[in-house]
RNA sequence: CGGGACGUGGCGCAGUUUGGUAGCGCGCAGCGUUCGGGACGCUGAGGUCGUGGGUUCAAAUCCCGCCGUCCCGACCA
């Protein structure tokens, strides 16, 4: 391609609002525009990285025998309906109705679909299966943000595994899992896989794959001294044992006039309610439900763990009026004591611990000597807790570190959830029927080049690996309108697409300056550069991206050493 | 959805407090000089000031509604 005739239309200011350097630089150096919040143009180079993209995904999927199809992405209502996912997704589903008043919703991940395709299996001897697809997703982000990282409209590699049984999903899984890396490798992104919940979609192992950045929007837990990493959502840690002392025989009232927070009543009474031997209690409504979750004083609850324990889809804290009617008392003194026809769960943390300190349920009134075994009537064992950075790895000991990352790729085992509700059964050896065992596998195409850009770049602009950069190398021929500069770079040009290198050439009839700024900013690995005095030497400059390093070689090798290079780094 | 900020030529911004001629930088077009790190001179094009209403002799500026965008918190590839 021709700079001349190229659409690369870079900006020399940062576009205003835009925090995350992914969004900067890919607006910047002309790869995308703004159409909408959370909608975006692909222009010319950025439609050039996504293939690439795309196309590692794919050979990766096809390595591992996946088979490419294509669903549709508008669907039906009724299917989403059937899967009780018309529900569970609430507004994050699209939904439109067609002239007929059907109504229809814009698909966010296909189980569904792929259920339904896959309900024409009939035998094991079919089995296994994967399939996937590279396309369109729709949700409706209540926030997008960050450029590519968050939108509303992106594209997603989805792959669907189809088994006979759980021992197939486990082989399923942990190709996807191979691939992925395989994937992410060459993408060069450096990823770590930690557990997670697996949320809305249903299913029990669930991994995610972050890549570090603080452009991330997820926290995750990692044992720098053994492979434990988690997200914080299903993080766990060790925790110190207590020392409560003498048992109580039973609770007994605190008069607490005023005293509203954890640390306020640790500092009025040291003696008994230190924030360790506190009982934090949290009112919730899950899924339209008051529910209690209770963790120790010093403990901060995570909301997904809660909604993992219960099952639910949405939670939400309680405002203060619905908490004094149902438990009598406003937050600062609530407690799980006599508390009955409201769910309680209570934080693992806690097991074995008597002597605590609690709310009352009375305005200015606590309980201390509490064991929530003893005193607490029906209630439910859960790990309800956020880790935090520094305590002990639950496998090793060693203090945990915590960062952001970004999800770039998420692996989890669906089970028979939607093969069930979709009749997709196949029989087995002895004639009998089973509900296929699915996996689902997903990695966000322009989250991921959003990624590449977060952990490759510099102060002068994006630093493309080769293996998603738009082009490969770019000839920038200064002085352009001088016919001995301007006929080498055509020839190098022509040489460097001959030896199938993909290359741009920089013809413009811009100052020297310019060009450099430029081919760095869209951050192309290669420079050739041709200029008057190289040209009477014989000679050109070679310029990497990502060190900036310049040398001269001779114009009759430059072709052979760059393609050289190009082709052991892809 | 809750909280904060913003909306003025293609891009980045000033002007709004105190109502009265719409301005700057970059970019863009033409001509000339320049040419190895975002050149310079001259000339020129380009704006319903997000939108609807209101106040006023007069609104980018004041008031009300709406729309949109960004940032911080709850969701996900």
């Amino acid at each position: 391609m021709r700079w001349s005739q190229a659409f690369i239309p870079t900006l020399r200011d940062d576009p205003a609002g835009a925090e995350a350097v992914s969004h900067r630089l890919l607006v910047r150096a002309g790869f995308i525009r703004q159409l909408a919040a959370g909608h975006y143009s692909m222009l010319p180079l950025g439609q050039r990285t996504r293939l690439k993209i795309e196309n590692i995904i794919r050979e990766e999927m096809n390595r591992i025998g996946g088979q490419e199809v294509v669903l549709p992405t508008l669907h039906p209502a009724e299917i989403w309906k059937r899967s009780g996912r018309y529900e569970l997704m609430g507004d994050n589903l699209f939904k439109m109705v067609d002239r007929k008043g059907v109504e229809h919703v814009m698909g966010m991940t296909e189980e569904e679909l792929f259920a339904i395709v896959a309900s024409e299996l009939t035998s094991y001897r079919q089995l296994p299966q994967i399939w996937y697809q590279i396309h369109t997703k729709y949700r409706d982000e209540p926030r997008p943000k960050a450029g590519l990282l968050r939108v509303r409209e992106f594209t997603m590699k989805d792959s669907y595994t189809l088994d006979i049984d759980e021992a197939g999903l486990d082989v399923g899984f942990e190709k996807h899992r191979q691939a992925y890396l395989a994937i992410f490798r060459r993408l060069g992104l450096d990823v770590t896989p930690v557990d997670a919940s697996s949320g809305g979609m249903g299913g029990s192992e669930s991994v995610e794959f972050m890549v570090r950045s603080d452009a991330g929007e997820d926290w995750v837990v990692t044992c720098p001294n053994c492979d434990y990493s988690a997200n914080l959502e299903k993080a766990v840690s060790r925790v110190a044992d207590v020392d409560d002392g003498e048992r109580a025989p039973s609770p007994e009232r605190l008069a607490t006039p005023g005293i509203r927070t954890i640390a306020a009543l640790a500092e009025a009474h040291p003696d008994v309610a230190s924030p360790e031997r506190q009982l934090k209690t949290l009112v919730y409504v899950v899924d339209g439900e008051l529910t209690l979750a209770v963790v120790r004083g010093d403990h901060d609850l995570q909301e997904q763990k809660l909604l993992d324990a219960t099952g639910a889809a949405e939670a939400r804290p309680a405002q203060p009026e619905e908490v004094k009617e149902a438990l009598g008392a406003l937050p600062g003194s609530l407690g799980a004591v006599g508390v009955s026809g409201i769910p309680i769960y209570v934080d693992e943390a806690l097991r074995g611990r008597y002597n605590m300190v609690t709310g009352a349920n009375e305005d200015d009134w606590h309980l201390t000597g509490v064991d929530p075994e003893r005193d607490f009537g029906e209630f439910t064992w859960a790990d309800l807790r956020a880790v935090a950075a520094g305590e002990p790895c639950i496998a090793c000991g060693s203090p945990l570190e915590m960062w952001k990352g970004i999800e770039v790729g998420h692996i989890f085992k669906l089970g028979t959830k939607y093969s069930i509700a979709f009749d997709a059964y196949v029989l087995d050896e002895e004639g009998e029927s089973h509900p296929i065992v699915m996996g689902s596998y997903g990695i966000g195409v322009e989250r991921n080049m959003a990624a590449v850009v977060e952990t490759h770049h510099d102060e002068r602009g994006i630093v493309w690996p080769v293996s998603v950069a738009p082009y490969e190398v770019v000839v920038t021929v200064l002085r352009a309108d001088e016919e001995a500069a301007a006929a080498a770079g055509e020839d190098l040009y022509r040489r460097f697409i001959e030896a199938g290198v993909e290359v741009l050439l920089d013809d413009r009839l811009e100052r020297p300056g310019v060009k450099f700024a430029d081919a760095e900013l869209i951050g192309i690995p290669w420079r050739v550069t041709v200029g008057p005095r190289g040209i009477e030497a014989g000679t050109v400059e070679v310029t990497e991206r990502a060190t900036m390093e310049t040398r001269e070689v001779p114009l009759d090798e430059v072709v052979a050493t760059v393609a050289a290079a190009v082709e052991a780094a892809r």
